[in-house]
RNA sequence: GGGCGCGUAGCUCAGUGGGAGAGCACUUCGUUGACAUCGAAGGGGUCGCUGGUUCAAUCCCAGCCGCGCCCACCA
């Protein structure tokens, strides 16, 4: 044997054999009658490659699934890939700008889905390899894809996926809990369609808050308060034509239907019920009486914008405003066509001179026309949250548009329930809460993007609008022709779906279903969810309200996807921060695998997966863990060169040297003590109950205290602890490798020639 | 505003109602017999602060200080 494990050089070849032997198939290594344990991969993004915490979130996985494995369980874990709608097709639209070609208007719909397909078919495979880097023990003959099956999907991408999507929408449309609806929706300016609640990030900007003078109409004043006593009673007042409003988006008021005050604001009480003037455009602005305006906030009187705005949409509804858009879907001023905006009255030259601005430009404009004529109060520096797009990082914008949407209200209260009654437990158990937090307010969830690469939305519109929700475009057809009494031209909804409508779909459409197969009798529900806490709500509870909606038993219970959500941390850089390729502080973890092989960053990640928030990621301790591999290696070095074989027969409650007795006792006590921590998914007690037993004991203790009884003049006692000593190594390479499976597989191999590999032997059954 | 988490050695982090720990870094010594990707020995912490419960608190409780995250708020 060499001094070292050259893991470099071993791993691969280590994996290959694994794949080529059929170690990794669904059920290999099951105990007749076992029962069955099945984890589904957080499906990685096809166009990504493996980040760190991809690292962590498969080696915990591989950990559990290696280990059932081992103990004779019926094991699947299920590999496959996210299409990932506007994050691939921004990739998508990026790299054609990058190669100069035509971009994805120009090309036109179908050609661009084709040329997604072609990306997804060239790079697809790249986060596959790197899971196979890893050590991932994941049946790729089940590989699955959220988009297979789509009609336009190329050779070799059939599959059940688009048929699980259609059955899903056209259910939960015939059931009502799918509708459509005008609404105000969160708007990406850059990608040019709506997104949900969760896409939406709140981030912290230094802005200004306006404030404008509108005219009160009809030549109306009133008397503002502007001196004050100690006790906050007005002492002087001054007469005013106008009313101030603030805001900090000047450009939304060319939108505005409305002032509101608070009914019990004194201040403006003779106000409500007549008009102010908008100025630039002189539409009469409601002045209306909502419990919504703060007195104490800006002027205490708020313009109204309800096309653009949450608030405002909601005061709208409630008081009879108008709602007008004003912006182009790129968010740009639209002013010249829309028929809404010079609605009963007459904008100036200078309103219609933003025609086609963008929205921040339209707003500067603004500003200095206000200043110029004089209605500007002034200026306040804030700093405010502004809502973005998470994936263009754009400001969104509250946009009035028609979309899709799911009743999650409805489907939340039986994800809520079985998490209440414990079909599903969350580990730790304190994650619980939050997601019932989040399940308990969650509003409708905007399902339709204005994307092209995605699931199409199965409905198709008569010529009157009426709208006809089928599997197939046959389908829709004859419900037409049942509804209009005669055949009649039909067109289909341009929109896809949210990507998590899919993903919401996985651990029942990787089985198969809506088909029912086999595989979905035998492995659904699944024994463990291993996710980070940042997909809770995107992931998860989406798969706990489609599970529990699609999947009953006999007696119409809902039976949950999965038994335990494992949540684990978010891997951070060693200074805490998130790493991020502009910070530049990205780990990479192939670069760890290079460097120290898989083995030393695997156990890395689990010894510090305690139940936490976030794990800084120190690459020193990953070189601990590379010198703990190689001392692992110098023991069976050891054992080599002292002629320790494994004995066949060999009974470990048999020896009689007390060390050897010792020893036997310490095995079963190490097992013990992995078995109770895995149980509880306590990773990292497992990993230093191996890491302090193989060095600090094993290694410090057993080893020397061998060596006069291996070179003794006892021939007796030289054969038990050669024997002892072979057996307590082996019991530890089974009891390592889940978490270290490569170097233990090549020690595996180094005493004798072995009937099976490693990673399908039993686990050892030594007890305390 | 609502919720959650963290604060232990120089750094990155475990941990427990009774003895304060690991990796890395540091100091000294040791290289013909498993291992220098090593071994032996060692220095270094009032376990954020204050109060409470307890025979006993780093751990349990309350408050405070500091840091971070999630959700809700574009006047």
């Amino acid at each position: 044997m060499d001094k070292t494990f050259d893991a470099a050089a071993a791993e691969p070849d280590l994996y290959a054999r694994w794949e080529a032997s059929g170690c990794f198939a669904a059920g290999a290594n099951a105990r007749d009658g076992a029962e069955t344990y099945c984890i589904v991969i957080p499906p990685p993004n096809v166009t990504g490659s493996l980040h760190i915490g991809h690292a962590l979130n498969n080696t915990l996985q591989d950990v559990l699934i290696r280990w059932k494995r081992m103990q004779g369980f019926d094991v699947l874990w299920q590999p496959g890939q996210d299409h990932a709608g506007i994050a691939t097709q921004m990739v998508v639209e990026r790299a054609l700008a990058a190669e100069g070609n035509a971009g994805r208007r120009e090309m036109g719909r179908d050609a661009f889905v084709r040329r997604v397909w072609q990306q997804k078919q060239e790079s697809g495979g790249t986060i596959i390899g790197q899971l196979r880097r890893l050590g991932a023990s994941l049946d790729w003959s089940r590989n699955a894809f959220t988009m297979s099956g789509a009609p336009g999907a190329p050779e070799g991408e059939e599959g059940n996926f688009h048929d699980a999507v259609l059955r899903v929408f056209v259910e939960l449309y015939k059931a009502g809990l799918i509708y459509r609806d005008k609404r105000l929706v969160n708007w990406d300016p850059v990608f040019e369609t709506a997104i949900s609640d969760l896409e939406v990030e709140q981030v912290e900007e230094k802005g200004k808050l306006w404030r404008f003078r509108y005219p009160l109409a009809d030549g109306a004043s009133y008397e503002h308060p502007v001196e004050f006593d100690e006790d906050g009673e007005a002492t002087a007042w001054e007469t005013r034509d106008y009313l101030v409003v603030a805001t900090t988006r000047p450009e939304t008021m060319l939108g505005d239907t409305g002032v509101a005050v608070h009914p019990e604001d004194h201040r403006y009480a003779g106000l409500v019920g007549t008009d102010a003037i908008l100025p630039l455009v002189g539409r009469r602005l409601k002045i209306v009486a909502d419990d919504y305006a703060d007195p104490e906030k800006g002027t205490g009187a708020v313009k109204m914008t309800p096309a653009h705005d949450f608030n405002d949409f909601e005061v709208g509804k409630r008081q009879g405003l108008r709602s007008i858009n004003i912006m182009t879907p790129r968010a740009a001023m639209f002013l010249q066509e829309n028929a809404d905006f010079h609605f009963g009255c007459e904008p100036t030259p200078e309103a219609m001179a933003l025609e086609g601005l963008d929205r921040y430009e339209a707003r500067a404009k603004l500003v200095e026309v206000a200043e110029a004529q004089g209605w500007l109060d002034g200026i306040d520096e804030e700093t405010h949250v502004v809502p973005h797009g998470d994936r263009s990082k754009a400001a969104v914008e509250p946009y009035l548009t028609d979309q899709w949407f799911v009743d999650a209200k409805t489907l939340a209260k039986e994800a809520i329930a079985a998490v209440r009654e414990g079909e599903t437990v969350f580990h730790p158990k304190s994650w619980e809460k939050t997601y019932f937090q989040w399940l308990e307010n969650i509003e409708p969830w905007c399902v339709s993007r204005q994307l092209w690469w995605g699931h199409q939305v199965p409905v198709w519109y008569g010529p009157d609008g009426h709208a006809f929700c089928e599997m197939t475009e046959a389908a829709a057809a004859a419900a037409a022709r049942a509804h209009y009494g005669e055949d009649r031209p039909l067109k289909r909804d341009e929109d896809v779906l949210d990507t998590w409508f899919s993903s919401g779909l996985w651990p029942m459409g990787t089985l198969g279903w809506p088909g029912e197969t086999p595989e979905l009798a035998r492995y659904y529900p699944g024994g463990v969810l291993v996710t980070g806490f940042d997909i809770i709500f995107f992931w998860v509870a989406r798969m706990m309200m489609f599970g529990c909606h699609f999947m009953k038993d006999e007696a119409g219970k809902p039976v949950v996807p999965f038994k335990d959500v494992y949540v684990h941390a978010l891997v951070r850089a060693e200074d805490g921060k998130k790493m991020s390729k502009s910070v530049g502080n990205v780990i990479d973890p192939l670069d760890l695998i290079d460097e120290y092989g898989a083995d030393a960053m695997r156990f890395t990640l689990v010894s510090m997966a305690a139940m936490g928030r976030d794990i800084k990621l120190a690459t020193s301790r990953v070189a601990g863990y590379r010198n703990f591999s190689t001392k692992l290696w110098n023991a069976a070095r050891f054992g080599e060169l002292n002629e320790c074989k494994p004995v066949e027969g060999f009974d470990p409650a048999a020896v009689s040297q007390p060390l050897n007795r010792w020893i036997v006792g310490e095995t079963g006590r190490l097992r013990a003590a992995v078995d109770a921590a895995l149980e509880a998914y306590r990773f990292n007690d497992a990993a230093s109950a191996l890491y302090g037993d193989v060095w600090g004991v094993f290694c410090d203790w057993y080893v020397e205290l061998s060596k006069p009884l291996l070179s003794g003049d006892d021939a007796a006692a030289r054969d038990e602890t050669r024997a002892t000593l072979a057996w307590a190594l082996d019991a530890r390479l089974k009891l390592l490798h889940p978490f270290m499976p490569f170097v233990t597989e090549a020690l595996w191999e180094q005493p004798a020639a072995r009937p099976a590999m490693l990673a399908v032997t039993d686990w050892p059954e030594i007890g305390p």
